[in-house]
DNA sequence: AAAGCGGTACTTTTT
DNA sequence: GTACCGCTTT
């Protein structure tokens, strides 16, 4: 133990020694947080204290998982395992749901994600009949969402006089409703979107004192990474947890919150001292991480903000290269000359792809480097962007999977039910929302017994409902018997979706067939693995997945072969807080980009820019390159730039400007390999199958006629133009709404309206 | 009922 | 440039 305290200098030392009461530890960029933190539990650890006593609430479940490993090898693993590490939402989910009878909620709850929760205010907004571009989801989630970071309810929310003058100026004086509704909504889907993850904590901790004080008693030490980043509703949770016996430790740079915008509150490190008296305070000054330019370079800027703490961060590195400003002249262009130039500095210097990151302020940048990359073949990675866990095909398993596990979340019910398509359309659904809503009654009910309410749709449309009720209940009774992957296939077999990605052969639905085996393998590892959790269930089940997916980021998926994980990184700023490179390409630095349009109104917004501008600086060890260009697609649209008042910001001395040649050889052998590309494209797409079928179709056309209900019985055959041999299961209805039920052999069952449908009968 | 087509609106950052 | 919506076609 003393041992490792040599790895630490004086204010480090400090702040891992002093364990008892509250501390404050100001931890500048790159002076070694992550070391502090580690250590201070390790050391706490090996003073005797149990690890299940010890609360670590980090930002994200990536950083935990780090740090657990980090803690595991100086303490063993097993003793690490048992530590409360992870991020707020996962930890407290967790909390909740072994509390969750208190709030009225059953233990297996469903968490929604953005996604989710934007779908059902759309779907409210659209029942009130509000104007769906006054009330754009994400616009309305984002105030329900600041609400509830600051612990305004929904009847609070209505009851505001300053909150309702404010929605009605902005013209939206429904937007409390909404909230009302959406509320309801959640409540009655037994779901939490991720701020009710710690809204309802701070229920639960306010209403239930001898819950309090159960946790107070069980978390002797708490510790909170990233602290500059907790907003109201987080920061009320930690000081009720705290308040017995004090041992808090909060860790933190003002000068790198950048989450102001979900509600963080910088205010939460600059309170820290009055709500501790006794506190002490930390500040690690030194970096460890970067050159003298580059620490000196952020200096630089962050100067210019007028609210932080006073900190002077240094370091004893080598001065190392000028920051390299680059003009480019296009977002093409950047791409290229960012793809080149690491091609180069890395063959000079026999360096990594792995030692280079690019950054840029919106995920929307990533494309023209990404093709600069490829062509040059250098392999890359990007974190973040459309997660895997938001893609289409993932979501409607994940759907399957919600559903079955709790029967009353309609959102998972209304996106599967016809999905894939079982012959249920819009109109029967909307019937039976309408229906569901008269009775007041979940949605499964209703479709499980259509006649008990009195649902106005065809018998065919009642049958397949229960059907699909049955499937769903089936699959339920199940769920404790089988393990995540058995159950997942079980699932992706049942529901058709399996079948329905396999019967087709179009590049995208081969795409989310592999992303559905995918998940698939994702729940056998998962099943394989063993619990983390003391005394539970050896069986790992379904639900037990579900518990925090969506709390899951790409980033968090990150189990990739060490093997091929040579690559370049591309990432937002954002989610590059934590992370250090030895190259960092800073690209599309330009005004209206970086600081972004959004943030020109306020000093607030700019001055959150501009930490972030020092994030990105500060992720750099060896050498950061800045880049903007002239000229850049904004919505497919030319717009000129000009740099960002950032890189003026930087001091002079500190940097060294650069243009990019003009390539004009290059620009040729692009242009070319471009038109090569595309030729082999649509060579390739000449000679698919689909192409081919189409161009047999002409003459095949008159074999295809229109058939009487009567010619058709189940069992005939029939060919289809479109899909193929089939046979007919059933037909129903008569003259214009007669329609067949017919089960092809290659595209599985489909409804056919006999009005339309052009077939040859076979037998 | 379902697929395919064309017009439209959207882009800040994430647990 | 794309994701989504509504309209049209089968």
């Amino acid at each position: 133990m003393a041992d490792f305290l040599k790895d630490l200098n004086e204010p480090q030392r400090q702040a891992v020694l002093n364990t008892e009461g509250p501390v404050m530890v100001i931890a500048g960029a790159g002076s070694g947080k992550t070391r502090v933190l580690t250590y201070r539990i390790a050391y706490l650890l090996s003073k005797g204290v149990d690890p299940f006593q010890v609360l670590s609430l980090t930002f994200t479940n990536k950083a935990a998982r780090e740090m657990k490993e980090r803690i595991a090898q100086l303490v063993g693993a097993s003793r690490a395992k048992s530590l409360w590490m992870g991020t707020f939402h996962s930890i407290f989910a967790r909390i909740l749901r072994i509390e969750s009878d208190k709030l009225g909620f059953p233990s297996n709850f469903t968490i929604y994600d953005t996604d989710d929760s934007k779908r059902l205010i759309k779907a409210i907004v659209k029942e009130q009949q509000l104007d769906d571009k006054k009330y754009a989801p994400g616009y309305v989630l984002s105030r329900i969402s600041n609400a509830k970071n600051n612990l305004i309810s929904a009847l609070d929310y209505n009851e505001d006089a300053e909150i309702q003058s404010y929605d009605i100026q902005n013209q939206k004086p429904k937007t409390g409703l909404v909230y009302s509704l959406y509320q309801q909504r959640l409540r009655k889907a037994s779901a939490m979107d991720f701020d009710d993850l710690l809204f309802n904590t701070n229920v639960l901790l306010r209403d239930f004192p001898d819950v309090l004080y159960k946790y107070q008693l069980k978390f002797k030490y708490i510790l909170v990474d990233e602290y500059q980043d907790t907003n109201f509703s987080q920061y009320l949770i930690v000081k009720k947890l705290a308040a017995n016996n004090e041992n808090i430790c909060v860790v933190g740079d003002d000068a790198q919150s950048i989450y102001a915008f979900r509600g963080a509150n910088i205010q939460n490190i600059l309170n820290f001292k009055k709500d501790y008296p006794d506190n002490k305070v930390f500040k690690l000054e030194q970096n460890y991480r970067s050159t003298k330019n580059i620490v000196n370079a952020a200096n630089s800027v962050i100067i210019n903000n007028k609210d932080q703490i006073q900190k002077k961060v240094w370091t004893d590195n080598d001065t190392g290269e000028l920051i390299k400003i680059v003009k480019s002249s296009s977002e093409n262009e950047e791409g290229i000359w960012v793809a080149n130039n690491i091609f180069e500095i890395r063959m000079n210097k026999h360096l990594n792809n792995r030692d280079f990151a690019i950054l840029y302020r919106t995920n929307a940048q990533s494309r023209s480097l990404e093709e600069a990359l490829r062509k040059i073949n250098i392999p890359y990675r990007i974190y973040g962007g459309v997660s895997f866990y938001q893609r289409k095909e993932i979501k409607d398993m994940l759907a399957y999977f919600r559903l079955v596990i709790n029967h009353n979340d309609e959102d998972a019910f209304l996106r599967v039910v016809n999905f894939p398509a079982r012959g249920i359309g819009k109109t029967s659904l909307d019937k039976l929302i309408v229906c569901a809503n008269d009775n007041q009654v979940p949605l499964i009910e209703v479709a499980e017994q259509p006649g008990n309410f009195r649902l106005e749709v065809g018998n065919a449309v009642k049958n397949r409902l229960q059907e699909f009720v049955l499937m769903i209940k089936s699959l339920s009774t199940q769920l404790n018997q089988y393990n995540a992957y058995e159950m997942g296939r079980k699932i992706a077999t049942s529901s058709g979706i399996l079948k329905h990605y396999h019967a087709s052969e179009s590049p995208e639905d081969m795409n989310r067939k592999e992303n559905v085996e995918e998940l698939l393998n994702g729940l056998k590892d998962f099943s394989e693995m063993p619990s983390d959790v003391e005394g539970e269930n050896p069986l790992r089940t379904l639900d037990v997945f579900m518990q925090d997916i969506a709390l899951m980021t790409d980033a968090d998926l990150d189990k990739e072969d060490p093997a091929d994980s040579d690559k370049v990184s591309l990432m937002t700023i954002h989610s590059a807080k934590g992370l250090e490179f030895p190259y960092v390409y800073m690209v599309g630095v330009e005004e209206n980009l970086f600081p972004s349009q959004m943030s020109l109104n306020s000093r607030a917004d700019l001055e959150e820019e501009r930490r972030l501008f020092y994030v990105a600086v500060t992720r750099a060890m060896t050498q950061l390159t800045v880049t903007w260009a002239e000229t850049r697609f904004k919505f497919g649209q030319f717009n000129i730039c000009e740099p960002s008042r950032f890189i003026d910001e930087l001091a002079p001395e500190f940097v060294i400007n650069t243009a990019t040649r003009q390539p004009i050889k290059k620009q040729g052998w692009l242009k070319e390999s471009f038109a090569d590309s595309r030729k082999s494209f649509s060579a390739d797409n000449s000679g698919s199958a689909d192409q081919q079928k189409a161009r047999q179709q002409p003459e095949a056309d008159s074999m295809f006629q229109l058939v009487k209900p009567q010619d058709l019985e189940p069992g005939t055959m029939l060919q289809h133009q479109r899909f193929g041999m089939g046979k007919v299961e059933a037909v129903e209805g008569n003259g214009e709404n007669a329609k067949a039920t017919v089960l092809f052999n290659n595209f599985g069952k489909k409804q056919l309206l006999l009005k339309f449908a052009r077939l040859k009968i076979l037998s």
